[in-house]
DNA sequence: CGGGACGCCTGTGAGC
DNA sequence: TGCTCACAGGCGTCCC
């Protein structure tokens, strides 16, 4: 579910509300995809710092007792994670069955539900320490660093024979991007999905970048995508499906040409596009 | 080494 | 109505 917006969405609600925040216990549901590796008892008395995000994978600092860092929890989504922020004072009813993470502290609640529950919450004593640096080390870069120019991007698509599509979703060449706005972004940089990266010029690697960025910003402007199930952290759920182009909308017009949009799979992923408008 | 497929889970919607 | 099947926003791991 949650891609780059949809992360981001999340760490902002949640960051405010949690900096500085007190842990008074920590609850495990089902199992995530990994242990937490810590004792959940272990937390409490813990402070909270404020969070922060690196690919889709969010960072929620612990501190100590006497103000010294105290690692930190690494937190991802998976396919259908969401986060809820329950202030402390209002109703809150018992963890539902698919809530399987929860932080309660002397602000409220912080609950994860994800029904298929391939997100993860793991504890890290740092950042740049495993597991917490085993799991970002590979991770391309941000979509909005400026460090990230036309000539690096390219280069990067230089170095893979693989479709373009492929690549945005492997996250080397950007982290970000997941199914729904990578299909946005090639069809926003009239760019057809099983182009071969290294076959991309320059020129057209540097308007997939700039239709990434835009994608991207734009979804993050509309609270994400709520395709089925994501909400923010009160519950609230995201515009930009409905401002889709082609994902979703096999055999709908294309919006630019009218042709219909069409669908293949591609790595066991469905790819949406425009025959007319994206090519090699 | 790069590239591609698998598997982790549960829920939902379509088709019969 | 109820069953079966395909498919769903991610990604680490394994195999070729």
């Amino acid at each position: 579910m949650p891609e780059l917006p949809e992360v981001e969405v999340t760490r902002r609600g949640i960051a405010a509300p949690l900096q500085g925040a007190l842990i008074q216990a920590l609850h495990l549901g089902k199992p995530l995809r990994w242990p937490l590796g810590r004792e959940p008892a272990s937390f409490t008395g813990l402070g909270l710092g404020l969070a922060s995000r690196r690919g889709k994978y969010i960072w929620l600092p612990l501190l100590g007792s006497e103000a010294s860092p105290a690692g930190g929890l690494l937190l991802h989504l998976g396919m259908s994670g969401s986060l809820a922020w329950l202030p402390a004072g209002t109703p809150t009813g018992p963890p539902g069955p698919h809530d399987h993470f929860e932080l309660v502290t002397n602000r409220g609640h912080l609950r994860l539900n994800d029904p298929r529950r391939f997100g993860a919450v793991v504890y890290s004593a740092a950042l740049d320490q495993a597991p917490a640096a085993r799991l970002l080390e590979r991770l391309g870069p941000e979509p909005f660093d400026p460090a990230l120019t036309p000539a690096s991007f390219h280069a990067t698509l230089q170095r893979h024979r693989t479709p373009v599509k492929t690549l945005l979703l492997s996250g080397e060449a950007v982290v970000g991007a997941g199914n729904i706005y990578a299909c946005e972004a090639l069809f926003a940089a009239r760019i057809h999905p099983l182009q071969r990266s290294d076959r991309i010029s320059l020129p057209r690697a540097r308007r997939l970048l700039a239709a990434l960025r835009s994608t991207l910003a734009r979804a993050l402007q509309l609270g994400g995508s709520s395709l089925r199930d994501f909400s923010d952290v009160h519950g609230v759920g995201g515009a930009y499906q409905a401002q889709a182009a082609v994902y979703g909308r096999q055999g709908q017009p294309c919006p630019n040409c009218a042709a219909p949009v069409r669908r293949l799979v591609l790595g066991q992923r469905s790819t949406y596009f425009c025959a007319r408008c994206q090519k090699p």
